[in-house]
DNA sequence: CGGGTATAGTTGACTACGCAAGCAACTCTA
DNA sequence: TAGAGTTGCTTGCGTAGTCAACTATACCCG
């Protein structure tokens, strides 16, 4: 029970400081930036609208709306599938990836200091391991930065 | 940082989750419930909405309108303080205990098995000890249901 | 006392979702 | 090969929350 105060609590306040630097700096939204960063951990940096929904726990809906501002953005942009019409990749372009490369050195050396800040490497090592056993954790395409 | 990204999913997938339980059984949302929660913890089960916003990590034009729908049904009513005229508490009120003891019940269930599904007793306890290092964990009126 | 600054709170405009409904396209079953 | 059900995606509408601007009260210092 504590446990569950806390996970809230800390996931509010850590990813409001976050999102805060992200915004200001690179002009992308946590979940904007997550986008990108799944996207570019892909085969071929496309995915499955669906699969991107899943991935970044938002639902179909959300995801046409969230690229809905990256291809106007033109980070990302739709490419059709030629087996099954229904479905549509989100395809990270070239302007995508660089995106992606200038945001994510700010913003991991964000969240490093963050933690390390209040969590020792072994301790946070353990935090990892606990919540990759709550649900939510991706049995494959895990998301695991470099280092 | 593969916990930064635990961090965020674990709490993404489960707030979803329970909170679809809280809305369909009492109608309240995951926020609403812990005000009520919060404030029922307080001295005299009042706050200042400055430090509910604290508590609640939202704003305090959150709060605002947080307290607007529970001041509607009857939950949480204003109090003005006599000391300070800027200042209105939130006055948690009969109907509001009561439905917070209705809730809680179920509410708690729910947070237990969930928990108690992935991780054994034992762990719990270490994840809510790394958690609460975290910045966002309380220095005093912790959160901290009965057991 | 009077003026500057800080603090509590509200409001309007906006964003980011979720949900329910809908339309295509695919697949299965007879 | 014609439904019937399923899946991928989008759209309209509602809600929760933020930010910026504002008001009103409190405090502080000459």
């Amino acid at each position: 029970m504590r446990a569950w105060a806390r996970l809230m609590r800390a996931q509010a306040t850590t990813k409001r400081e976050l999102a805060a630097g992200l915004q200001a700096q690179h002009g992308l939204s946590m979940t904007a930036y997550e986008a990108l960063y799944v996207l570019s951990r892909s085969e071929g940096g496309r995915l499955k609208r669906v699969e991107l929904a899943e991935r970044l726990v938002l639902t179909p809906s959300g995801v046409t709306r969230l690229l809905e501002g990256l291809e106007a953005a033109g980070l990302v942009e739709r490419v059709a599938c030629d087996t099954d019409l229904r479905v549509t990749y989100a395809q990270l372009t070239d302007a995508g990836v660089e995106k992606l490369e200038q945001a994510s050195c700010g913003h991991t050396g964000s969240v490093r200091s963050l933690f390390e800040e209040h969590l020792g490497d072994d301790e946070i090592e353990q935090l990892a391991e606990l919540l990759g056993k709550l649900p939510g954790a991706l049995d494959e395409g895990e998301v695991c930065p470099r280092d």
